[in-house]
RNA sequence: GGGCGCUUAGCUCAGUUGGUCAGAGCAGCUGGCUUACAACCAGCAGGCCGUCGGUUCGAGUCCGGCAGCGCCCA
């Protein structure tokens, strides 16, 4: 139903039809007048029963546009405009996720800046132009400026493509996760599930990437396949009192981290092995420090690979972590968080040796180097011992890689923040099983990860923009600072940054001090915050009447890429913090792939940018290609897809024409009869075969399928221009009030809304420009088709013939099996005869037939004769002449049909 | 190694519960300026539905094996 003021300028008239319609310009157009007319404003007195809410996971706004954005947003813009015709108020609001490493990589390279925490905020600071060499450090709060600003840059040019490729989003409720209302909700969120226990505090083995300097989390992994070396190495057995065993009775493992041998704190083998199972509870001795280790079993050790038994060191790799922590093993840490190894002290607790001193002559060799360096040294030490067996054997293994790292994670051992995951795996898995998955494979995904969890989610960060982690500790007397105690503010002085901000009961000149307190330096994981987009864009706590009206989401579209990661966190915290999911339904969309079928990356250099598309083809050719990529499904940019779009929106353009010019007639208001004077058994036909896409289009859009939905309306829009606005031409064209004219133009009248409506979620723009040239208000309001507008009652059942049936009594079934093909199947199939026999000819289509010969059944024939005038005029027939076939063929058994041309006669 | 998906015309892909399901578009070819449309229209040709087996009266369609491709996870 049309806004009040969303009406076009001027009253629609035939006067209003253009003489030489065109697609250009209408994104322009259309966009400023939606924009104007607030006509994809969601009206938020709406309850929640009318509401159809949308999270959009929102982009990176400091990575480049990129064609897939454009891909699946005009998946989740279709669903949202047939919803909104629906009758539904949409919540369809747009995100910018500014949080996180993308933007300070990409601000650190802009701005040719680095952040020193250290560094106190310069209110003068401007960026150094041009780019310096090396980079300028800056303090936090200057660095989060410049952060800011870029990021409000890059929203411009992502909101520019988004309202060009109309978008039916809400631009009144944009948000961005750094602002400070999520990081208020992000910071709330975390106190919140601090108090239940769910976030706790812990020194714990830490996936770290040594160059970024951070902690990262399993859902930020990837294995990436790299050479390594098994390297034989031979320890010393130990009897019971703990002396060497003589001659032949070494151990030998193979390992491809033989650096980390000052780290190990046990062998471990599977515990059906027969091999080592006299091992088993009996110590060993490491090569060079002389170290006594327990020998272990544990059914993770694998007896396929290497020896079949293995070194468990602390860390070289998440299954020694597993092994520590379920076989209670000590931890001695080598590894710094730069990537080098640590000092230790040979013969103190924790890092005892039999031979101290050995011990600390070998390690002195190693500490300092990065670990590769050290891997080489070590190697050379073994050798000189004769630890080492044999030479190296390389391989190629998988290697733990950050997403976005270099050089292979290490693990360290640090304080970090946890959220308490793993006991909630089977309330996870049930909230999957509940979530209705389009498509429903996509389900498996998420059970696999779920299920395949090792850890709790990390979500300390040690970066400098982000959500700031919102406690302080405080420090003793002493100077020592107590983690055990943090200081957590207020909810109501969220959100704090407490490398700025003061816990309460404190004074600033206390930071650092003794008996004062210190900030956590470290920010929260981006998917901490970008977890909670539901809640930031439905008002979480800040707009509760808005957020019992949004919350939980009907839809979360998003692509397969991130069910591990987005859609798995946000169920998470959803189900800490409500008890319940997220959203009822998750759509998977496809990945966007090159025009070669490559997986389009910037390494690469095959990314395609949608701007350009847009500008060359248009929106709606573009959305036509998109929305063609069926839900789940990898799909190529396809330029030849989007000129099929583009052609199917001039088309609209010029059968609209057509058909409304018939209904104003001399330039008058567009007329249009009651649905009731639709007599023509060919104009019934047409609406009797248009009220079924409507029924699939529908169906289709509820089970989100819009693919089905365009490709149901497509299949019968060129029918009806190429079949039925031919034949109906005469009758069109005939003007007056007599019943076949009045028929025809009722026709066109509701064929024509009917199609544009049901094209509006794919094509807004040409079905925007169309719908102003003859109604008012905006197409995107207007009600969604439905069967009974086509004058059908609502209980229409079973096949055409019986509906045929219904709407025309005078027409009777003779009894033959199978649907009676209609007056419009028949004239169809008679036109394409015709056609055939002129092209065969190489005649013009114009052309005359001098004789039309039609053979088949009474029911073929009834249909005929219904169709017989309009096909006389299309096919330019002068004289036809009918013969039944008395053998009843087949409900399918085609027509006969003999042309002859003028001029053969 | 485990899981998921895909394999239909030269290309891109539809084919919903097994029974006119051998389809569309693009590309190709042959024609046509036809009063909505030459950025158009009409027509033609093109396929053992990956492979082997099974269920069935009947299998692109359901089941199993195999092969190839892709993704996710170890």
């Amino acid at each position: 139903m049309p806004l009040p003021g969303t009406e076009p300028p001027g009253v629609p008239t035939g006067a209003g039809i253009p003489d030489k319609p065109a697609l250009e310009g209408l994104e322009a157009k259309w966009s400023a007048r939606w924009e104007g007319a607030g006509i994809y404003r969601f009206d938020r007195t709406a309850p929640r029963s009318r509401v159809f809410s949308i999270d959009t996971p929102p982009p990176t706004v400091s990575g480049s546009l990129h064609v897939g954005h454009v891909f699946s947003y005009t998946h989740t813009d279709a669903v949202a405009r047939f919803q909104r015709m629906s009758g539904k108020e949409v919540f369809y609001p747009m995100g910018w996720d500014d949080n996180g490493l993308p933007t300070e990589r990409r601000v650190q390279n802009y701005f040719g800046v680095r952040c020193d925490p250290g560094l106190p905020f310069d209110p003068d600071f401007v960026p150094p132009d041009p780019v310096p060499k090396e980079p300028v450090a800056v303090s936090r709060p200057n660095f989060v400026a410049l952060c800011a600003r870029l990021t409000a840059e890059d929203e411009v040019a992502f909101e520019h493509l988004w309202r060009q490729l109309g978008l039916s989003v809400d631009w009144a409720r944009t948000y961005a996760t750094v602002s400070p209302s999520s990081q208020r909700a992000s910071q709330r969120a975390f106190l919140r599930q601090l108090g239940t226990g769910d976030i706790y505090q812990q020194t714990a083995p830490t996936l770290w990437d040594v160059d970024f300097q951070t902690a990262v989390s399993q859902a930020e992994l990837e294995d990436r396949e790299r050479p390594g070396a098994y390297h034989r190495l031979r320890f010393t057995r130990l009897d019971g009192n703990g002396h060497p065993l003589t001659g032949d009775e070494a151990v030998e493992i193979e390992t491809t981290r033989p650096e980390l041998l000052a780290a190990c704190v046990a062998l471990v083998a599977h515990p059906d092995d027969e091999r080592y199972a006299p091992l088993f509870g009996t110590e060993v001795a490491t090569p060079l420090f002389d170290v006594r280790v327990p020998v272990v079993a544990h059914p993770l050790a694998d007896p396929e690979k290497g020896s079949g038994i293995a070194m468990i060191c602390t860390f070289g790799d998440t299954t020694d972590v597993v092994w520590w922590r379920e076989l209670d093993l000590p931890t001695r840490t080598i590894v710094g968080r730069d990537g080098r190894l640590l000092p230790v002290t040979w013969g103190r607790p924790g890092w005892e040796s039999a031979d101290p001193d050995a011990a600390r002559r070998a390690y002195e060799e190693l500490v300092g180097k990065t670990v590769r360096q050290a891997q080489t040294r070590i190697v050379e030490l073994l050798a000189e011992t004769g630890a080492l067996v044999g030479e190296p054997r390389t391989i190629t293994h998988p290697v733990k890689f950050y997403e976005r790292g270099e050089r292979p994670l290490e693990i360290v051992s640090s304080r970090q923040w946890f959220i308490r995951t793993l006991p909630l795996r089977d309330r996870l898995v049930a909230r999957g099983e509940e979530l209705v998955w389009h498509p429903s494979y996509m389900a498996h995904r998420y059970r696999a990860w779920v299920e395949g969890l090792t850890a709790d989610w990390n979500i300390s960060r040690q970066r400098f923009f982000g959500v700031p982690v919102p406690v302080w500790y405080p420090v003793d007397t002493a100077g020592t600072v107590d983690y055990g105690h943090p200081l957590a503010p207020d909810e109501a002085r969220l959100p704090v940054d407490p490398s700025t901000d003061v816990p309460d009961g404190y004074e600033e000149h206390q930071r650092g001090e003794p008996g004062g307190f210190v900030g956590d330096p470290d920010v929260l994981d981006t998917w901490a915050t970008s977890s909670l987009t539901p809640q930031i864009a439905g008002g979480w706590e800040d707009d509760p009447d808005l957020f019992a009206r949004v919350f939980p989401m009907d839809l979360r579209p998003q692509g397969h890429d991130i069910i591990r990661t987005w859609l798995f966190t946000t169920i998470v915290r959803a189900e800490l913090e409500h008890g319940s999911l997220p959203w009822a339904n998750a759509a998977i969309s496809g990945w966007v792939l090159d025009p070669d079928r490559k997986k389009m990356s910037k390494s690469k250099g095959n990314v395609v940018t949608p701007l350009p598309l847009v500008e060359t083809h248009g929106a709606d050719a573009v959305r036509y290609w998109a929305a063609s990529g069926r839900p789940g499904t990898d799909t190529a940019v396809d330029e030849g897809q989007m000129k099929v779009g583009r052609r199917l929106a001039i088309k609209i353009l010029n059968a609209s024409r057509f058909a409304l010019g018939r209904l104003a007639v001399d330039g008058s208001a567009v007329e249009v009869p009651e649905p009731g004077a639709v007599t023509v058994d060919l104009d019934r036909a047409l609406l009797v075969r248009l009220a079924d896409v409507v029924d699939e289009s529908t169906a289709a859009l509820e089970a989100y399928d819009y693919a089905r939905a365009l490709e149901r309306t497509e299949t019968f829009f060129w029918a009806f221009c190429d079949d039925y606005l031919e034949l109906v031409k005469a009758r069109a064209y005939a003007g007056g009030d007599g019943a076949g004219p009045l028929s025809a133009r009722a026709t066109l009248g509701v064929a024509l809304s009917v199609q544009l409506r049901l094209f509006a979620p794919f094509l807004p723009f040409v079905t925007e420009e169309v719908w102003s040239w003859w109604q008012p208000g905006s197409i995107h309001r207007a009600p969604w088709p439905r069967v009974g507008e086509l004058g059908f009652g609502v209980a229409r059942t079973g096949s055409i013939a019986e509906r045929l049936d219904a709407s025309t009594p005078s027409t009777s079934t003779p009894a033959t099996a199978g649907p009676t093909p209609s007056a419009l199947d028949v004239a169809s199939e008679v036109l394409g005869a015709i056609r055939k026999a002129k092209t065969a000819a190489k005649r013009s289509m114009r052309s005359p037939v001098a004789r039309l010969v039609v053979t088949g059944s009474e029911t073929q024939l009834a249909s005929f004769a219904a169709a017989k005038p309009d096909l006389c005029e299309a096919g330019g027939v002068l004289s036809v002449e009918v013969l039944t076939r008395q053998d009843v063929p087949g409900p399918s058994e085609p027509l006969a049909v003999e042309v002859v041309l003028a001029d053969d006669v």
